[in-house]
DNA sequence: GGGCGACTGAAACGTATGTTTCAAACAAGT
DNA sequence: ACTTGTTTGAAACATACGTTTCAGTCGCCC
C-alpha cells in the first residue's frame, strides 16, 4: 500500500479551503481539483464530508491537545506551584503556534478553523470536538479557575468563552481586518504581533472584578460530571 | 397594492434561520416554507438571496445605527465632555437591546448575524456593510480613542475587534454555551446576563497596558481617508 | 364592470453538489 | 508471471439548490 500521500493531499487543500471559505462553501471538486487528486478519492479515503471536516480538525487538534497536555503536566508536576493566567495565556499561543511546523498554515487558519467549529453550524463537529477534546478543556479550566480564585466558576466560565471569541474572530476576518488596518494606519500587522496584543487584553478583562450581582449565579459552583459520554463505548 | 405582509414575513423568517444556520446552509425552500409564503415570493421581492441577506441586515443594522447615532449626537452635544469607555459599551449593549422589540428576535440573533457577517466568506455583505455603515463605525472609533487616549490607535483597531469578536462569537454559540452552563453549573445564565458579564471583562481589557513593543506600530496614526468611496455614487 | 398593475401559485429549468459505480492501473507476495 | 488487494480515473446518479416562467388571482381606479 502506498500510504496514499492522496491523503494528506486532500488533507492540505481541504483545510486551507475551509479555513478560506467556510465548510458549506468548499465542494469537494474544489479540495480535489486543488489537491490534485481526483474527486471520488475523498469519499474513498474518508468515507464523506463530514468525516473529512472532522479529520481535518484531528489533524491539528490531535497534537496541539497532546503538547498542551505535557505542558500543563509539566507545569503541575512542582507540587503547590500556581500556574499564572499570563502563563496560562502564553501557554496557548506557544503551543498553538508550535504545532505548525507543515506547509503554508499559518496560525491563522488554526484559529480560523477553530472560530468555524463554533459558529457554522455542523452539530456533528460541535459534538465531535466535544466528545474527543473536551477533557482537556475541562482541566484547562480548572487551572484558570486556581489562577484567578475571586472570579466565580460561573462567571469565569463565560470569560474563558469571550477569550475564545475574541481569538476564534480575530482569526476568522484577519485577512480583511489586516487590509483594513493597512490602509487605515499604512502598518500591517502580523499575525503573531495580534497574538502578542491579544494577551494582554485578555488578561486583563480575566483579572476584572466581578459583574456578577446575582448571588445565585456567583455562588454556582462546577458540578461534578456524573453522565454517562455522550457517545457511551457499545460494549 | 397590499405593501405585501409577505415580505415582511420573509425577513423574519430569514433572519431567524440563518442566525440558526448560516447564510449557505439555509435554503430559499426552507425559508418560504417557514414564512408560509410561496419559493418564488423571494425573487419576486427581493430578486436575489443575496439581497435578501443584505436586506435582512438593513432591517435592523438602519434602526440601530440610526439611534447609536442620536446618542452619540446627544453625548458630544455638551462641549468638552468626555465619554467614558464604560459609557461607550453600555451604549452598544443598549442600543442593541433597544432595537429589538420584533416578534421573538431577542438579542443573540442580532448578534450572531454580526458574527456571521464576517465569519462566513460572503463577499458581498461586508462590501454593502462597510459602505452604508462604515461612517459609523469610524465614528466610535474615534470616540473610544479619545476615551482612551493613551492606547495606541493601531491597537486600539484590533482591540475593538477583539471586542465585537468577544461578542459575537459568544452571541454566536450562545445557545450551545448556554447548555453547557446549564448542565456543569446547574444554572441559567440569560442573554441579558451574558451581555452584562461582557461589559467589565471587555473595559478592562480596553484599559490594559498597551503590548505593543514596535516603536513604529505604536507610533501609527489613523491616515485621514482620501480615497472615494468604494463604490461612487453614479452622479 | 372592465381593465390594469401588483402579487401569488405551481411547475419547470439549469446547474452544482455529494455520492456511487465500475473498469483500469498499480503494488506486492508467492 | 499470475493473482490478490488496494488505489485511481472517468462517468454517471440522485438530489437539492437558486432562479425563471407563466397562468392565475386579487384589489383598486376610471
Amino acid at each position: 500500500m502506498a500510504q496514499s500521500e492522496t491523503v494528506e493531499r486532500i488533507l492540505d487543500a481541504a483545510e486551507q479551503l475551509f479555513a478560506e471559505k467556510g465548510f458549506a462553501e468548499t465542494s469537494l471538486r474544489l479540495i480535489t481539483s486543488k489537491a490534485g487528486v481526483n474527486l471520488a478519492a475523498v469519499n474513498y479515503h474518508f468515507g464523506s464530508k463530514k468525516s473529512l471536516i472532522q479529520a481535518v480538525f484531528s489533524r491539528f487538534l490531535g497534537p496541539f491537545c497532546v503538547s498542551l497536555e505535557r505542558e500543563l503536566d509539566r507545569r503541575q508536576a512542582k507540587p503547590d506551584s500556581k500556574v499564572s493566567l499570563e502563563e496560562l495565556l502564553e501557554l496557548l499561543v506557544e503551543q498553538a503556534l508550535a504545532v505548525k511546523p507543515r506547509s503554508g498554515n499559518d496560525l491563522s487558519i488554526f484559529m480560523r478553523l477553530l472560530g468555524l467549529a463554533f459558529s457554522q453550524s455542523q452539530g456533528h463537529l460541535r459534538k465531535y470536538l466535544e466528545e474527543v477534546y473536551g477533557k482537556v478543556f475541562r482541566r484547562y479550566m480548572q487551572l484558570v479557575h486556581e489562577a484567578a480564585p475571586r472570579i466565580p466558576p460561573l462567571e469565569l466560565f463565560w470569560r474563558v468563552h469571550f477569550m475564545l471569541g475574541a481569538a476564534a474572530f480575530s482569526m476568522s476576518g484577519i485577512k480583511a481586518l489586516r487590509a483594513m488596518s493597512e490602509t487605515d494606519f499604512g502598518v500591517n500587522t502580523s499575525i503573531e504581533q495580534v497574538m502578542r496584543l491579544m494577551v494582554p487584553f485578555l488578561a486583563a478583562g480575566m483579572r476584572s472584578e466581578t459583574g456578577l450581582a446575582d448571588e445565585a449565579l456567583a455562588s454556582a459552583q462546577l458540578k461534578p460530571r456524573t453522565k454517562a459520554p455522550a457517545v457511551p463505548s457499545k460494549a
